[in-house]
Order: C-alpha cells, then structure tokens, then sequence
DNA sequence: GCTGAAACAGTCTCCCC
DNA sequence: GGGGAGACTGTTTCAGC
C-alpha cells in the first residue's frame, strides 16, 4: 500500500460497524468509539478513496422479490480462450449475478437467480446451453443457505497494517 | 404476501437505489422520484418491517483487506443426516463466509476466503478435511469475478405484486 | 396516503491545537 | 492527525388535506 496511507485499527473498527449497517450516522459510530464525528468522517472518505470500501448495498430478501430459486453453475468452454466473450454474453442475462472464473473442473463459476424451477430451467437450456461456446454445464441448486456473513476483519491480516 | 401491503413501483424504485447506494439519502431519493421525504422514510420502514430489506452492508475490496484468494469447495458428506452437525462446525471456521445446500453432487457448496494459497490449503488440508463426517472436497479457486452485481427487480416479478 | 413544515440530528468543512 | 464549532442538509414526526 501506497506511503502514508496505512490503515489502523480505527479504520478496522469504522468498517466493521458499517458492514454490519451500512446506513449507520458516523456520529453513532464515532460515539462507539470515542472519536468525533468529523475524524469518522475523514476516515470514511480515506476508506472510499484507496478503495477499501467500494460502495452499499441494502441486503433484500430474495424470495419475497420473487426470485424464489437460486443456484450456481459450472461451465465447462470448448475453447479456453473465448473468455472474453463468453463474459460479455453472460453480462446480459439479468439471472446471472456473479461470474467466476475459476480453476479445477469448470472454466466458469456462476450464480444465477430465477422466478422458480422452471424459470431456471427455461434459462440453462433455451439461453445458457444455446451459446456455441459453451460445451457443458453442471448445476447445484442451492436449498438452504444456513451461513451467509461478511469477511472477518478482525484479524489484521491487513495489507500495511502496522 | 399479507393484505394492505401490496408493493408498488414506487417502492420498487426505491429498493433500486438503495441496493447501488445503501447510504442515499431519502431527501435525495424523494427528490428523484418526485414524492416528499416523509413518503420515503415511511416506505422504507414498511419495507423494513416486512423483511424486504433485512439490512444493508458496505462493500468492502477483498484483496485490500489481505484476502487475496476466493474459493468455493463442493463437499461430500458420508452420510446427509450430519448436516446440522456440519452446519454449525462450519460456522466457527472464520475463513467460511456462505455455506450452500445443494442439490447435485455435493451436499455442501461453500464460499471461502483465505490471506494466500497457503491459507487456503492450509484450511482445506488441516481443518475442513479433518473433519470425519466429511467424505470429499472439490476446490475451485475464484481467479476473477468479471460479473458481481445486485438482484434486478425491474421486471416485476414481485410476490403480492398488483 | 401524501405533503409540507418544524424540531431534531447528522454531515461535512474548516480552523485550531 | 484529531477535536470542536458552525453552516448546511437530512431525518423523523405530525397536522392537514
């Protein structure tokens, strides 16, 4: 990391609140942790310039906005090297919320969201498996999803953490 | 979904912008959609209340935290009914940050992070794979994530929705 | 169910230490 | 680099429609 701009454990602490709720006032932070509001402010801004914090999101619950099935997708390519457009045609299916490019046995990792069963279905077979670069494809659908949380930060195991 | 609480565009709408930007204020918000604040506010808390917002999270840049490497391992169990069993033995590990039910080949599909390659193997190798209700472990190691992105919900395919 | 106003609280900048 | 003051802006409530 760049001279100058080391991170501490304020930093981690600023950021561990906000993973949790993203909307939280900085002065309620900077109550928390006995700073004042205008020096959780600065931090903030430092976090969102070196690009530590990227940006929020509100967490929504899925099947109430219809989207009752999710599942993750191998995808095996018939040529390693039509990566590139393989990426662009899957940023076009709105069902495809990531997209992995992974070692072991798949070339891609993606997941992907439908109205139910038959949507899903409709997807991988009519617009997923039509692609001609696409040799293969192997689905999980996931059931359950009894673990789902943030990135520990609380082990410093920053990059220029003093 | 319960009567008198029908969703509507507007409330769409205003899940769309929070899910770019958890920490647009509603004045803001208000003034985009030409309703008044008061509107806003009252609408996320209903929102709130009925669980469609269940909470809001910074993103925050992996790699820059000191996790360079993103795994997702398929897991095999000998027998299916250690699943609560497993459950909670993978919530204490810290590296796991989803754990998946899946249908398919594996029991389990977990998201992992790790400090290194090391790290990884490390936990693969010392801790996942020691555990005697596990049979097998698939790693892929996540080399690039050219796709992340939000649930769409413009198309209206909302439970309750008129 | 929305608006607009009013009281309260938070943001954000800047100057001083 | 942090604290505190101050102007600005947003939050939250509520009477009125």
């Amino acid at each position: 990391m760049a001279a100058g701009h080391e991170i501490d454990e304020l930093d981690l602490n600023i950021i561990r609140i906000l993973q949790q709720d993203a909307r939280r006032p900085f002065q309620e932070i900077a109550r928390d942790l006995s700073v004042s509001g205008g020096t959780v402010h600065v931090r903030y801004n430092k976090l969102r310039e070196l690009g530590i914090i990227k940006g929020s999101r509100i967490i929504v619950d899925m099947q109430m906005l219809g989207f009752e099935v999710c599942a993750f997708v191998g995808i095996n390519l018939h040529n390693a090297r039509d990566y590139n457009i393989v990426v662009q045609k899957l940023k076009d299916f709105d069902e495809i919320i990531e997209v992995h490019s992974t070692t072991g046995a798949y070339n891609f990792f993606i997941k992907v969201v439908a109205k139910n069963t038959r949507g899903l279905h409709n997807f991988l077979t009519d617009r997923l498996q039509e692609m001609p670069e696409i040799q293969s494809t192997e689905t999980f659908i996931s059931l359950d999803l009894p673990v789902d949380r943030e990135i520990p930060i609380d082990k410093n195991q920053i990059i220029g953490y003093a």
